[in-house]
DNA sequence: ATGGTAAATGTTTGCGCTATCATTGTACCC
DNA sequence: GGGTACAATGATAGCGCAAACATTTACCAT
């Protein structure tokens, strides 16, 4: 078979091949592909079964290099492992997908200088826009950002002085909430467990300890870090190191999250410790299992899904050039009370 | 400021730009970027004195179309939502990361239409290699890929005839083992749950119920399944009504996966049904917290992350020329029997 | 008829980069 | 001292596509 390396089945067809088969010129094709409605019915359906005939795919880099349009979205989260995260990237791949942009992933592994390395990467590929996770970026990271001058999103909390656009909530006041919401239950001796302590954890706590101090109820002995990652089997450690060391005294535990959290009440299981009797939890982000398990968690319940979808429509309005409503928005979050905690009017122990 | 638009400040710096500021030709900036050691010592610092001076960020998709190689890795998963994939999708990310290469990543909502289409626009960015999910493809999908002559891993299960490579597990096999093990612990009415039943799912279900009808035990009306996508919310359902229609005759119940089973444990304390006792109770792909649950859940566990890694590898082999040392891998999958399920020493009802 | 307008299609050019080949410089050998 | 070998750098061309501008045709109002 000659011919066989200049024909269709070995090369990539390209647009010029296109055009040869349906006997128009290149731009006719690209237009068929790209404003079909400038092109005549008869051209248009002979170009597409050119199109079809070859199996023509368009080269992206090649058509982006010449527009100057990637379609491509840069979005930067901490951890591919952290479920968490999965809600908000449905969101955005939702949004995102449905306007024909593509997503390009990276996981910082909570690190700001991988983070400026992959924010290096993904500006490479000339995204239209970039969605970030947090404000803890290096300087040099933020001057590539607005440097690229493409719309930013900054997600997962609300920040001071954003870079661009920003969609979260204050971790600071839920983690003060929690505490306001224990302590309403009659509980007087609150602990805490955190993990991983980036600073959306940094801030629960800080909130949780603020509200503590407000009412003299403040001890930093009843509190226990790590910067390792969450899991179920950290929970349950850390549950058991911290009852140990406190002695058994704590009337609540405040997890950073609903890993620890479910730990620390299938161990407290397994210790024969009665939830919420003897002890009350309350774990942060309300995963479906904390809903259903017995006793149901108390978790702070965040709209992850709704703020991925947020952050694409922000983009998605300033690519637009819609005037942005709001550059900040606070999605919110709500404590929900379930069988780990006590109740107001029933605070025995 | 006139002169601001062709300066530093607002358009994109280019390789000319930089090669302009080093006083050197465009060629030897690549050379500084691709090839470090074909510059010499003092040219190299000039040109990174001009690259950090200037911010440059080298346009990728340029890149890509001068040299046809993008760089780039294309994943196609059915789900976002389904946290399995998370694993899998970290030990990709981990290796191709690790080896400069980006990943592309869409999810196809279970259909193969949408994967069609989600194929196609991962080709469009010229991927040098394609890891996708199962063997469910439509036959244009089917063509693409292969037209485009790259490597491709399929992965999750393994297939008769793969396109190129394959990494999983025989999900038949392990539904068969999952039902041989409940029986040896002395079960004898086994009851299925299954949700979404895409065809992974399936093949559990033959699986099992082939090791049941060879030992005459197999009752189509213990078996309930569902097109809805798993919940635990689901699985608490369905379980409810699987106790109701079979008259609680069952002996033991497979759930196609953990969600599914973790709700139905958790239903069946709350209908006050002991477990393992009452009923024995089987999971599928070993999440963190079935192994902490109270009692711990049985279950099969898969080495995702493993999979995804030996998926990155072998593309990348592949794309090394490597000798691939075998086109089909098995990655196993291995039952882990716990307090969810009885013992064979102690088969009481 | 004449000019004017708009729709449909084509020609040219350049996006930013790298493969390829060409050139220059340098060390070294017999 | 003339040749060989190789390292370092540069000049040129072209990757595949779409923006910008040009041309053709059809149709309408005057």
């Amino acid at each position: 078979m000659t011919g066989r390396n200049r024909n269709t089945s070995s090369r990539r067809a390209t647009l010029a091949d296109v055009a040869q088969v349906a006997n128009v010129s290149a731009i006719t094709v690209s237009r068929v592909i790209n404003h079909p409605d400038k092109v005549s019915g008869e051209l248009r359906q002979r170009v597409q079964e050119a199109i079809d005939m070859l199996g023509y795919i368009p080269n992206q880099s090649a058509s982006s290099l010449a527009s100057a349009r990637s379609r491509v979205i840069g979005v930067s989260i901490p951890s591919l492992s952290n479920i968490v995260f999965n809600d908000v990237l449905r969101g955005i791949y939702d949004v995102a997908g449905a306007n024909g942009y593509k997503v390009l992933l990276v996981d910082t592994h909570y690190s700001p200088m991988e983070e400026e390395k992959m924010v290096r990467t993904l500006l490479s590929q000339s995204p239209e826009a970039m969605i970030i996770t947090g404000g803890d970026q290096t300087r040099a990271c933020e001057r590539m950002l607005l440097k690229a001058n493409i719309p930013v999103v900054q997600m997962m909390e609300i920040l001071d002085s954003p870079l661009d656009m920003n969609v979260g909530f204050s971790h600071y006041r839920a983690g003060r909430d929690v505490a306001l919401k224990l302590l309403e239950t009659g509980c007087e001796r609150l602990g805490f467990i955190g993990a991983r302590m980036d600073t959306r954890v940094q801030q629960r706590l800080a909130g949780f300890t603020e509200a503590l101090q407000s009412s003299g109820k403040f001890d930093p002995g009843c509190v226990i870090t790590t910067p390792e990652p969450s899991s179920i089997a950290l929970g349950g450690e850390m549950f058991r190191s911290l009852i140990s060391t406190t002695g058994g005294a704590l009337d609540a535990i405040f997890c950073c999250n609903d890993d620890l959290a479910l730990g620390a009440l299938f161990e407290s299981q397994r210790m024969n410790i009665k939830i919420p009797s003897d002890l009350a939890l309350c774990g942060f982000n309300d995963f479906e299992t904390s809903a259903y398990v017995n006793p149901s968690l108390t978790s702070v319940h965040v709209p992850r899904y709704e703020m991925g979808v947020t952050a694409a429509r922000m983009i998605l309005d300033a690519l637009d050039n819609k005037p942005a409503l709001e550059k900040k928005v606070d999605i919110g979050y709500e404590v929900r009370m379930r069988q780990s905690t006590r109740t107001a009017q029933d605070p025995a122990k």
